[in-house]
RNA sequence: GCCGACGUGGCGCAAUUGGUAGCGCACCCGACUUGUAAUCGGAAGGUUGCGGGUUCGAGUCCCGCCGUCGGCUCCA
């Protein structure tokens, strides 16, 4: 969630035959305190060494400071042992699971009999302190042999698993082992020599604790053992690590910010949308205003659909079962649907994907290579059974609209297809807002899940490929995490603060015409079968309105705010020269008022802030007399003396220039 | 679904060891009228998520549901 600070560009060093990395690094005069204090060096294969590392022959390693991105993952995955020693000395029955570092953070796993209380961690926390400040040494064992390692961790039997499978897993997560050898990592006070406390650990790590300048113990979850729901449950605590008070202060007001812009609390604040319980968790309702916002949203994707040769399509919202199975999804998803309702001897479900309706719209008649691509567009509302414990807000729901296309194009037109829909796609995305973009490209994996040949998958991966590489975006590739009939982009995007939404997606489909028997009748009057591009913009529409809302921090682009203008009296006799300038903005379409409340002027003022108006139109006796406006933005900036024709020629310009910054005096 | 925490009027909070619900904001009424973030006064509003139980007595303790939050798992 925070940038980490660029590395400083460190030479290289070179560290002679049976010397310490250490030492080579105090004698080249780097930093082994504070923030750029070296903590591991980087040998000439790329693998990360402890500073007490004594190379067999001189080699040149890079210095990694301790605030450069690897620099803080040693800090955090030190911490998780810190903290760690600190739970087994206050409850000594706690069993090791694994303790990686992670994004800002790290946490560590432990199997205990009774799960940890808030206040735990208060004393955990104090304990570190203690272990932290004691400045501990962390010193590299290598055990001679599994009978070694295991005699020795006879009393870990998670650790004892991770030995039996060291040579199976070499993730970021486990750190315990891989690399090759099996170590362990001592903690050594510095003032007796005497071993405290030690682990299972490929390394590396700080050369002390002193060098962990802040953290702190952020909750307790539980997690099951190696991610899988048949294994145990144990208890894991979540940290956060950074290399100075200020840096930690950084994160922790971060976090802050991001729950003042939390699109519940927001949601709530601006009469947005709300979570009935009487409807059901994760069965939103939108308001009036989030209502407009939403009609907003929609109107302008439909137009720049139409524009781009959309056909608009609807469906219905229940359906017999058959359709999915024909489409296949039943046997993948029927737990994630809601249970069917049995009527005349059917079983009718709630639609859980627009897909199968569309297909059968195009199955609805012949059609004619001369009508490909035929692209049909439809905000389709579907419902899922989300398990209980992951509803939240509007992210995650159980009754959601998908802007949901699905084109239907030969073969040889897929890869301009693809490539033209990722660019409308980025363009659309960037008209609300949302600017800063990657790609992620999801392929097959191992499995029976699935289907499909290998060919179909490879040309269609291509296809993908090419079109994500032509946009210049960052491209991360995501092995196995296709849907079961097809590969797809999705479109990362980041927000005000750098959080990443998923996006978009573009899926390729080579199942699903011919599962439908889709065809059409080529120009050399044979029948083809098409590809279908499943594509959704949003995602769903509730979730774009949660991400947008805490993009934009509620205080909406002034074509989006459910109020755009509020005229503002200085005192209650300037309110019918007010409402008529309000009224000429109302004849616009712009959604204007006048606070005619007998609040007082200040008040009103403090009310629309609060409500992050974009406009705050005040008028008192220097306005009327000079048939004039003032405008305050919602950064309190001033636009005073504006003449009325201006003015309202000013919201319009704004408004209708669909802006995302602003308004504000200087904008 | 699993683990933990939590659930008091629309919102934010308070209620000593279990003793019969308070405050601020908002809403409503009245008075006041001041050029850039809170005028004053008054009224009203809660069978403390729901259902059981323990107790002379439960917002406070126990059980079960529902919901929320943080994770895990999942995400067509």
């Amino acid at each position: 969630m925070s940038a980490p600070r660029p590395a400083a560009v460190v030479d290289r060093v070179v560290v002679p035959a049976g010397t310490t990395a250490a030492a080579a690094i105090a004698e080249a005069g780097l930093p082994t305190t504070g923030p750029d204090a070296i903590v591991v060096v980087r040998d000439p294969d790329g693998r990360l060494r402890d500073l007490d590392w004594v190379p067999d022959a001189e080699v040149a390693v890079e210095p990694v400071p301790l605030s450069s991105p690897d620099g803080l993952n040693v800090l955090r995955h030190s911490t998780a042992h810190v903290m760690a020693q600190a739970v087994q000395d206050l409850f000594p029955e706690a069993k090791l699971g694994i303790g990686p570092p992670i994004e800002n953070g790290f946490y560590y796993d432990f199997d205990v009999s009774k799960p940890f209380q808030p206040e735990d961690l208060e004393r955990i926390e104090k304990r570190m302190r203690e272990i932290v400040k004691s400045g501990q040494r962390f010193s590299r064992r290598v055990y001679g042999s599994v009978e070694e390692a295991k005699a020795e961790l006879a009393d870990e039997p998670y650790k004892l698993e991770l030995v039996d499978i060291k040579g199976d897993v070499d993730t970021s997560e486990v750190m315990e082992v891989g690399g090759g050898e099996l170590s362990v990592y001592d903690n050594i006070d510095p003032e007796t020599g005497k071993r405290c406390w030690s682990d299972l650990c490929r390394g590396p790590h700080l050369p002390s604790t002193r060098l962990i300048g802040a953290f702190k113990l952020m909750r307790v979850a539980a997690a099951y053992w190696r991610g899988s729901e048949a294994n145990p449950q144990l208890q894991r605590i979540y940290g956060t690590a950074w290399p100075t008070k200020d840096a930690l202060k950084d994160y922790l007001n971060l976090l802050a910010e991001a729950a003042r812009r939390d699109h519940r609390k927001l949601g709530a604040d601006l009469d947005l949308f709300s979570f009935p319980e009487e409807i059901g968790s994760g069965l939103p309702v939108f308001h009036p205003k989030g209502g407009i916002l939403r009609r907003e949203l929609e109107d302008y994707s439909r137009r720049r659909h139409e524009e781009a040769g959309y056909q608009f399509v609807n469906t219905p919202h229940i359906t017999k079962g058959r359709l999915f199975e024909i489409s296949g999804h039943l046997p993948y998803y029927a737990d994630t649907m809601f249970p069917p309702m049995k009527l005349e001897g059917a079983e009718y479900y709630l639609k859980a994907m627009n897909c199968p309706m569309h297909h059968l719209i195009y199955k609805s008649r012949g059609r004619s290579y001369r009508e490909l691509p035929l692209r049909l567009f439809e905000f389709g509302t579907v419902y899922r059974y989300e398990k209980s414990g992951v509803v939240h807000g509007l992210t995650r729901v159980r009754g959601l609209t998908m802007d949901d296309s699905h084109i239907y194009c030969a073969p040889e037109q897929m890869g301009d297809e693809i490539k033209s829909l990722l660019r409308f796609v980025l363009d659309l995305l960037a008209d609300y807002g949302l600017e800063d973009f990657y790609l992620e490209l999801s392929t097959r994996g191992e499995g029976p899940k699935f289907i499909g040949s290998e060919e179909e998958w490879a040309e269609a991966t291509e296809a993908l490929r090419v079109a994500a590489e032509e946009s210049g975006l960052e491209l991360v590739p995501d092995p196995g995490g296709a849907a079961f009939y097809g590969p797809k982009i999705s479109v990362q995007a980041k927000d005000a603060i750098g959080r990443t939404w998923q996006m978009s997606t573009i899926q390729v489909d080579f199942q699903m015409p011919q599962r439908f028997g889709l065809e059409y009748q080529a120009a050399d009057g044979t029948r083809k079968r098409p590809v279908i591009i499943h594509r959704a913009l949003f995602g769903s529409i509730e979730r774009f309105i949660g991400v947008l809302t805490e993009h934009y921090a509620g205080a909406f682009p002034a074509w989006l705010a459910p109020v755009q203008v509020v005229g503002i009296p200085v005192r209650e006799d300037h309110t019918p020269y007010l409402q008529d300038f309000v009224a000429r903005l109302r004849a616009e379409r712009i959604r204007a008022e006048v606070d005619a409340s007998d609040d007082r002027m200040q008040k009103k003022i403090r009310n629309a802030q609060q409500q992050k108006i974009p406009f705050m139109v005040i008028a008192g006796d220097t306005d009327v007399a000079n048939g004039t406006v003032s405008f305050r933005y919602r950064d309190g900036s001033q636009r005073n003396g504006v003449p009325l024709d201006e003015a309202v020629a000013h919201v319009l310009e704004v408004v209708r220039s669909r802006t995302n910054v602003g308004p504000s005096a200087s904008a």
